[in-house]
RNA sequence: ACCCCGAUAGUGUAACGGUAGCACAAAACCCUUUGAAGGUUUCAGUCCUGGUUCGAAUCCAGGUCGGGGUGCCA
């Protein structure tokens, strides 16, 4: 008989501990590993970017993946450049990347490398195989290489050069490198098996020819080992224990395996995972690219973008997205997240952070007809009621006001608590007001409205216990400042953006809406000195931080992060 | 067509032969000087068919569906 209780028995220590996640199938691995002592319980991994384009937010996941579990157990982890190919890679890309890095919160220490440093060692390794008989110089071109290869289903034939003697493929090799052969014209091969199903192990290119200037190594090259040739020596230098890559590398790991073993070097264990796919947005470095290069958006950082650097300048914190990127997990089969979950994370973390300020996005005047001609009283704002050390500010109130057009409405709804005519409704901080009369112009759009309010109010509670279900914000028209705001919406209107009609590709379900710009935006003064890095909620409205990039003392330009939850529009939504 | 991999509420993940759980989304309510935040509750799932077993999401077989694979890219 079993008693249920047994396995919780640990439950009456009246401890509440904090739930801790299950342990996703890598940290698995590594668990088994430490416990056989595998590598002595040594874990060390690596991110391995190729910097040919700026980090986004599936590189996150990956940083996120690598770096954390070095730290979850104690181990390292690695920056590594996968640089062999000098036709895609600059050094722009390199900044951005470390910068990206360092700014999720990572530290790879005194471990920054490059495959570039191996360039030397995998030569020789390249010639040990040679001499093995286990690599040849081919001469066939792409295009005889491709044919020569065979298909899915038919088994490739060996090519006429493959069993060239180790000394001239040796000397055939010294020349490729020498630079005595035009690009294109000869490979080094690994002598693996032309039938095998798996289409990486049909004597796979190491070595190709590239006359091309290398950010690194300059001119000191004209071969380039390929990636898989490159990728698990590096890890193997590094004595990586465990190299985390995604799902597309699954058919390479026998190859992975294949080089380390024949080198007889150390062999690290690739695992792989499944990248991350958002929603309504693409992680494509090509597509990202095309979207810079064709001006879709204005740059890698554009707010819209994917990109680490994107998101940074829209306002997310490195917390939220670390957060996220715990929060979605791993595993090995493909999913598409929802961006709602990327979006749920920055608000978590800004409700915690961001101080509190009163901002109008579409202002409609207020004149309040029984203040005082001329007079104006500074109230105390609560800074951030999720943090009591935030303090209080004081912000202008004065006869003319500007509030959210959106909370009036001439015919409103039962459930509307804003302001209507004839109604009453609380400013934040202020007084209640009542509304008397709305001027409209010739064509009937609202100009102004026209309110009293009640003295005895003043901070927001009624003496007499009266009750008013709405409070909105506002600002002093006189005190206010003028900013330019700017809205986001999904770079993409498909959930799946590669979901195209015939005849149409991805870039036919670029949102045209994504970007929206509001001018004449008032905000209380207290934003004058604003800086981007301090995220604010506009209070009912969202999180809101200063574009680091077009934001000008004069002409301050602030980017949306994300809305507040609005259960109203949802309200709203149904009713229709 | 051939090889490899995968499939658990709407979404994302856990359960490792023994009570199918968590988060996000959705819905209802409470609270509220942010229709925010917070709190309570509800809805909802093992791809299919067989087999092994006292017992199967888990092991086996077959099928279905999805992803990857024919770069001198990574």
């Amino acid at each position: 008989m079993s008693n249920k209780n047994e396995s919780t028995s640990d439950k009456n220590t009246g401890e509440k501990k904090p739930r801790e996640r299950s342990l996703n199938f890598i940290e698995t691995i590594i668990e088994e590993d430490n416990k056989s002592g595998k590598h002595d319980g040594r874990v060390h991994t690596r991110f391995p970017p190729e910097p040919n384009g700026y980090l986004h937010i599936g590189h996150a996941k990956s940083i996120c993946l690598n770096f954390g579990l070095a730290k979850k157990y104690n181990g390292k982890c690695n920056l590594r450049f996968d640089d062999t190919n000098p036709t895609k890679e600059n050094e722009e890309y390199v900044r951005s990347i470390q910068e990206d890095v360092r700014w999720l919160g990572f530290d790879w220490e005194d471990r920054l490398f490059y495959a570039s440093d191996y360039f030397e060692q995998l030569y020789e390794w390249a010639i040990k195989l040679i001499q093995d008989g286990k690599a040849y110089v081919d001469e066939l071109t792409a295009e005889q290489t491709r044919e020569y290869r065979g298909t899915l289903t038919e088994p490739g034939k060996n090519s006429p050069y493959r069993d060239r003697s180790v000394e001239e493929n040796l000397e055939l090799f010294e020349k490729m490198k020498n630079g005595e052969f035009p690009d294109g014209s000869r490979t080094l091969r690994a002598k693996i098996d032309m039938s095998s199903p798996n289409l990486n192990m049909r004597d796979p290119v190491m070595y190709r020819i590239m006359h091309a200037h290398h950010h690194r190594t300059g001119d000191t090259w004209c071969i380039y080992p390929m990636y898989d040739f490159t990728h698990g020596q590096s890890d193997s230098i590094e004595k990586i224990t465990h190299s985390i890559c995604t799902l597309e590398f699954e058919n390479h790991r026998p190859l992975y395996d294949w080089y380390v073993e024949n080198l007889g070097i150390f062999h690290p264990q690739q695992i792989e995972f499944a990248r991350l796919n958002l929603s309504h947005t693409i992680t494509s470095k090509r597509k990202l690219l095309d979207l810079v290069t064709e001006k879709f958006v204005d740059g890698w950082n554009d707010p819209r973008m994917p990109t680490i650097s994107g998101l940074r300048r829209r306002g997310y914190t490195p917390a939220s997205i670390r957060n996220f990127c715990d929060r979605i997990g791993v595993a090995r089969f493909n999913s598409t997240i929802e961006m709602s979950w990327l979006e749920e994370a920055v608000r978590e973390d800004l409700n915690r952070t961001a101080l509190r300020v009163m901002g109008v996005i579409n202002p409609l005047k207020v004149t309040i007809t029984n203040y005082p001609e001329g007079q104006e009283e500074w109230r105390d704002a609560i800074n951030n009621p999720e943090d009591k050390e935030a303090g209080t500010r004081k912000i202008p109130f004065s006869g003319e006001l500007y509030i959210e057009r959106d909370d009036f409405m001439e015919d409103a709804p039962k459930k509307f608590f804003r302001l209507k005519p004839g109604g009453e409704v609380r400013l934040r901080y202020g007084y209640f007001i009542k509304c008397e009369e709305v001027i409209k112009d010739d064509k009937g759009v609202v100009q102004e409205l026209r309110c009293t309010y009640d003295p005895e109010t003043a901070g927001g509670k009624a003496p007499d216990g009266r009750k008013v279900k709405g409070t909105i914000h506002w600002v002093s028209a006189k005190h206010s400042l003028p900013i330019t705001v700017r809205l986001y919406d999904h770079l993409f209107t498909k959930e799946d953006p590669s979901e195209v009609e015939e005849g149409q590709d991805w870039r036919s379900n670029i949102n045209p809406h994504s970007l929206t710009v509001l001018e004449n935006c008032q905000v209380e003064p207290s934003l004058k000195d604003a800086e981007p890095d301090q995220p604010y909620q506009f209070e009912r409205t969202g999180y809101f931080c200063l574009d680091s990039k077009d934001s000008l003392p004069e002409h301050p330009v602030f980017n949306r992060t994300v809305s507040l939850r609005d259960t109203w529009a949802k309200v709203q939504k149904k009713s229709k």
